[in-house]
RNA sequence: UCCGACUUAGCUCAGUCGGUAGAGCAGGCGGCUGUUAACCGCCGGGUCGCUGGUUCAAGUCCAGCAGUCGGAGCCA
């Protein structure tokens, strides 16, 4: 007897007429004076479930099968045919119904045989894996996250695994967790009266990672072609659909290139993992289709995948913002990052499509993104997506020295930290480029949901950290 | 963090002009049926987010707090 995966039952893997067992949870019970009972059974290996087919003849229908409601584990062993009924091709008729774990209160199961608000199940995130949405966003999580490594294995890029602690505060990109063993209710200080971190587990102050980029850089600049992907921290105290605390990033960085080798990448490697998403998980893809009443799902993925991404520079951008009828609130100058109405308006309206901005103002990007000939601009590039805004940002990074320093004593950097930074460019310098890609947007992305809590199985945010 | 909205049964919601609460689903029981989030009947189920105030009387009006959601800022 062997168990087998619904998916591979409900794929016509398993040949009609076979002997198997299944394992999974109760979905919905109907019982039938006919003398038997149909059970929805499903073990999450994919969006549908499988029709159990109960007889009363079996020894304990009456004591267990009777008793089965949503959420109840079983043990199915039967025969598969193909089923009488309409709406399944395939049934397992059951020889034995084996109860794993019965729900002890039925009234008090918070998942019910029908449509649950995302908010609601958000409070369940123990149990809403077991619903539709989140079996099926678990799934395209998966598929994208095997497609994220796929991708870049195949084209000859190393997976580095850069620290989630680090000891060094230059990462630059927002506020900071701080990673700390000291005693908070008796910190030690300094004679000046400050905390004295040198007491502290690593010698000195610690955070969670906010990226791994400058680190990823140094592999980068040896192996010739890296990525990150893993958690990411931001202290930041935003409460929107879009933030999370703790994130997956996913980073590549390539050397010998240049910011137009790295727009490819992102566009390439973004219509890779959505084609992966659209051929394996067209299950859950269509069931995401069916339920978002204003975002055509599958359309807009097949689109992203089909079309080329628009490409304008920043200056570009600014005029197109400049010359349209709409009114923003905030006005339009070049000079100013664009704020989420004015990228709205240019992914959403003007180009209906993915669209990568290049070439932002030196003075709103960061410091290691590389100068432009024009000394105005640098080489960065986002890629706006429509209902979702800034999905990747990247750049060529700056490798020259001179250039890099200056830009640092701009941004009133203290050199001392970034020294190993600064080797990278004394010691065999190469033009080199990367992006960042926020793993859960993507997710978000794909299956067209509204909240980005939703795209991870425990979301910590501010003032949240359940589970 | 700022602006706005919301918070009533396990879930989704209604509740008019202030007069101490209803429906559907879920659950229990019964009926019916190769059923499809089945259907029909009956039953149980409430500290109306919390604290205070106004009032003879507050789910309803006012204030504070909390939580959730939407938008903004910040960003991936």
């Amino acid at each position: 007897m062997s168990v087998v995966r619904i998916a591979d039952v409900l794929a016509n893997k398993v040949a009609v007429g076979s002997k198997v067992s299944v394992q999974g949870w109760v979905r919905t019970r109907r019982d039938s004076k006919a003398g038997l009972s149909f059970v929805h059974v499903s073990d999450g290996s994919c969006f549908n479930p499988l029709q159990i087919v109960a007889p009363n003849t079996l020894e304990n229908y009456a004591t267990d099968v009777m008793r089965l409601s949503t959420g109840a584990s079983v043990s199915v062993t039967g025969t598969l045919v193909a089923s009488q009924g309409k709406g399944q091709s395939v049934e397992l008729h059951a020889d034995a119904v084996t109860v794993l774990g019965f729900v002890d209160d039925p009234e008090k199961y918070p998942l019910q045989p029908k449509e649950h608000t995302l908010e609601f199940l958000r409070e369940v995130a123990h149990l809403r894996p077991r619903s539709n949405t989140f079996g099926a966003v678990s799934r395209v999580r998966h598929c994208l996250a095997q497609a994220v490594h796929r991708y870049f294995h195949e084209r000859g890029f190393f997976w580095v695994n850069t620290p989630i602690i680090t000891a060094s505060d230059c990462e630059g990109a927002g506020q900071m967790f701080r990673v700390s063993t000291l005693d908070q209710m008796n910190l030690p200080r300094t004679p000046e009266g400050k905390i004295d971190y040198s007491q502290d587990f690593f010698g000195k102050e610690a955070y969670l990672t906010v990226s791994g980029q400058l680190a990823v850089e140094a592999y980068c600049l040896a192996l010739s072609k890296v990525y990150t992907f893993g958690p990411t921290f931001r202290a930041e105290n935003s409460n929107t659909a879009r933030h999370l605390a703790e994130f997956w990033m996913i980073e590549p960085e390539i050397a010998f290139a240049a910011l137009k080798d790295d727009a490819d990448l992102a566009e390439d490697f973004l219509k890779y993992v959505l084609s992966a998403a659209l051929s394996e998980r067209r299950d859950d893809l269509e069931f995401f289709a069916s339920r978002n009443k204003t975002v055509p799902v599958l359309e807009r993925v097949q689109q992203c995948i089909e079309k080329p991404f628009q490409r304008v520079d920043y200056t570009d951008a600014v005029k197109i913002l400049q010359g349209t009828k709409k009114k923003f609130e905030f006005k339009v100058e070049w000079g100013m990052d664009l704020q989420t109405e004015h990228e709205r308006f240019l992914t959403e309206q003007h180009f209906g499509a993915p669209v990568i901005v290049m070439n932002y103002p030196e003075k709103i990007k960061s410091f290691y993104m590389r100068l432009n000939d024009d000394e105005k601009t640098v080489a960065a590039m986002d890629i706006l997506a429509p209902g979702i805004g800034e999905i990747v940002g990247g750049s060529q990074r700056e490798e020259r020295l001179d250039l890099l320093d200056k830009r640092m004593a701009e941004f009133e950097l203290d050199p001392r930290p970034y020294e190993w930074y600064r080797d990278l460019r004394r010691f065999g310098t190469v033009p080199h480029a990367g992006f960042g890609l926020g793993f859960e947007r993507l997710v978000v992305y794909v299956c067209g949901l509204d909240n980005i809590r939703d795209a991870i199985p425990y979301p910590r945010t501010p003032g949240s950290a359940a589970f």
